[in-house]
RNA sequence: GGGCCGGUAGCUCAGUCUGGUUAGAGCAGGGGGCUUUUAACCCUCGUGUCGCGGGUUCGAAUCCUGCCCGGCCCA
């Protein structure tokens, strides 16, 4: 981005100004600021005042200004703080010779402070009549274009703050839907009797799910560790210590690529609640995406990138298998032996290493998942492939497990949560027998968390909910990058 | 990893197919004018490693090729 050593004009012109303001006494990066009031408050309460009303109310506001208006003794500046626009109206009867013609030192993207009385302009554009303008932070580099912005993805989110000065739709599809998302999941957890805990980011062993993890050292205890790929190991031993009711929001890590909804670090929202299992999951998914949508839609009813979105409960119910044998049009059991013919059919590639389960899985995927839209609860996992979850208490074959999707994106998944330790030893045996066969993301065995299973976990059921991609469907934003203040990139080559 | 599309001024984009004088526009910026604008307007003046390297050619932003970065789709 840098452009050598020759200064652009625009750079030399602002630094240029920087020196004026100096000889004449301004510090043009100040200490501070009191603004009395946020644009969005003048508005309001003066949403009433006709056109060419001068009134006695006297106040202050501050902001960067991304707009001018210059004629010859009066200036329009429009000012932009974090609740909207004010205009400043400058006329030099009001400021004086001398102090007006410190208005040429202002230039766009600078941050100012203005006092002033409250006006409406002949047409009617709410204002303050300032008569005393004082520089707060001088800008030393252009903003984007005033109109169309700054319109490359990439520039939007390696500069994202440039993105967010300029456009105030990004400040809350980037920002504020988030915010609004985990405001909604933290006032109904506090309304429901759950604490929020925190757990360790740097892990002996990535567990909690079938993912790569990133690895780093601690230099002074000489040991490897990873960047957690999940929550819920510790949040499991947290209900072994007696906590009925917890929930950690947090980052987790997965070493894997960046696509539409993927970001290799990303915030889950982990809640585990004892003495009910997967149904009662269920039931909890869709409380918090009704908060969630009710806190920043303001209605169950809403669109997605133009589709219609409802997610009023009671959402659908489907099993993996028999979701995938209407699909296909006959019947698909984890113990036909024909499993892998059966994927080729349907052009679904094969890995002889593979299980029945996870066969099941990839044509799932493949065949169903795409059709998926209305808000589904996906349940009854293989048993191969879900290595935490209780078995299902009709099939021994399947386990408790569901996975939420909402505009065909997987939004989560839940469990009835695998109690017996010796169940669980077995899996994870399991998984390491996968792992031998090359499978990198099968889970390890983690021998501290199964002695605490050992000592026993009330039967409990446990949910997590990827927030980034609950965020991204209600900011009705194509890619998760969108919601993510600074998703990663390649770093730029010199 | 594969396919397609894109990268030209600080920003938003033309120009590339069909190679040709000195690479354009708007905004932003410099200078001048203007006391009610709303992307203010009028006059005026600069914008530049055409993503990077190699090649073809008398001549390359333009054609070929390798690479880098990004977007979309597929795996």
């Amino acid at each position: 981005m840098t452009e050598g050593y020759r200064e652009k004009e625009v750079r030399r012109a602002r630094r240029d100004s920087l020196v004026r303001l100096r000889a004449k006494g301004i510090e043009p990066f100040a200490l501070t600021y009191e603004p009395e009031i946020h644009a969005a408050e003048l508005h309001r309460e003066y949403a009433d005042l006709s056109p060419d009303s001068v009134t006695e109310d006297r106040t202050s506001v501050a902001g960067r200004v991304v707009l001018a208006r210059r004629f010859g003794r009066l200036v329009f500046f429009t000012l932009r703080d974090r609740t909207g626009d004010i205009q400043l109206f400058c006329a030099e009867d009001d400021l004086g010779p001398d102090r007006f013609a410190l208005l040429d030192q202002v230039d766009l993207g600078d941050v100012v402070g203005a006092r002033g009385r409250v006006v409406t302009t002949k047409k009617g554009e709410l204002s303050i009549r300032v008569d005393e303008v004082t520089m707060l932070t001088k800008s030393l580099l252009p903003l984007p274009e005033k109109w169309h912005g700054l319109k490359d993805p990439d520039l939007q989110q390696r500069q994202r703050y440039l993105q967010l000065a300029t456009d105030l739709e990004a400040r809350r599809t980037v920002l504020e839907v988030r915010a609004g998302v985990l405001r909604a999941f933290r006032r109904y957890f506090e309304e429901h009797g759950f604490i929020e805990v925190e757990t360790p980011v740097l892990q002996p062993q990535a567990g909690g799910a079938l993912a790569k993890p990133f690895t780093t050292h601690h230099e002074a205890l000489g040991i490897d560790l990873y960047l957690r790929i999940a929550l819920e190991l510790y949040l499991k031993r947290l209900l072994v210590g007696g906590m009925e009711r917890v929930y950690e929001i947090g980052r987790n890590f997965r070493n894997e690529g960046v696509d539409r909804d993927h970001n290799p670090e990303f915030t889950m929202m982990e809640v585990y609640q004892a003495y009910t299992d997967y149904e009662g999951m269920m039931a909890l998914v869709e409380d918090l995406v009704r908060a969630a949508a009710l806190e920043v839609k303001g209605s169950l009813r809403f669109t997605y990138q133009e589709r219609d979105l409802d997610v009023e409960p009671a959402w659908k119910r489907v099993t993996m298998l028999a979701s995938l044998s209407e699909a296909v049009g006959e019947e698909v059991t984890l113990g036909r032996s024909d499993l892998a013919v059966l994927a080729d059919r349907h052009d679904v590639g094969v890995d002889p290493k593979w299980g029945p389960g996870k066969i099941v899985q990839e044509m799932w995927e493949r065949i169903v998942e795409p059709s998926l839209w209305d808000p589904t609860f996906v349940k009854d996992f293989p048993r191969e492939i879900s290595p935490l979850a209780r078995p299902h208490r009709d099939d021994p074959t399947l386990t408790e497990h569901v996975d939420p999707y909402l505009a065909g994106i997987e939004l989560g998944a839940a469990y009835s949560e695998l109690t017996d330790p010796d169940d669980q030893r077995a899996r994870f045996m399991a998984q390491q027998e996968a792992r031998r066969l090359g499978d990198e993301e099968a889970h390890p065995l983690d021998e501290d968390f199964l002695t605490a299973l050992e000592h026993g976990m009330p039967p409990a059921g446990g949910l997590g909910i990827g927030v980034d991609r609950l965020t991204m469907i209600l900011a009705d934003a194509p890619s998760i990058r969108d919601v993510i203040a600074f998703p990663h990139h390649r770093p730029e080559q010199t």
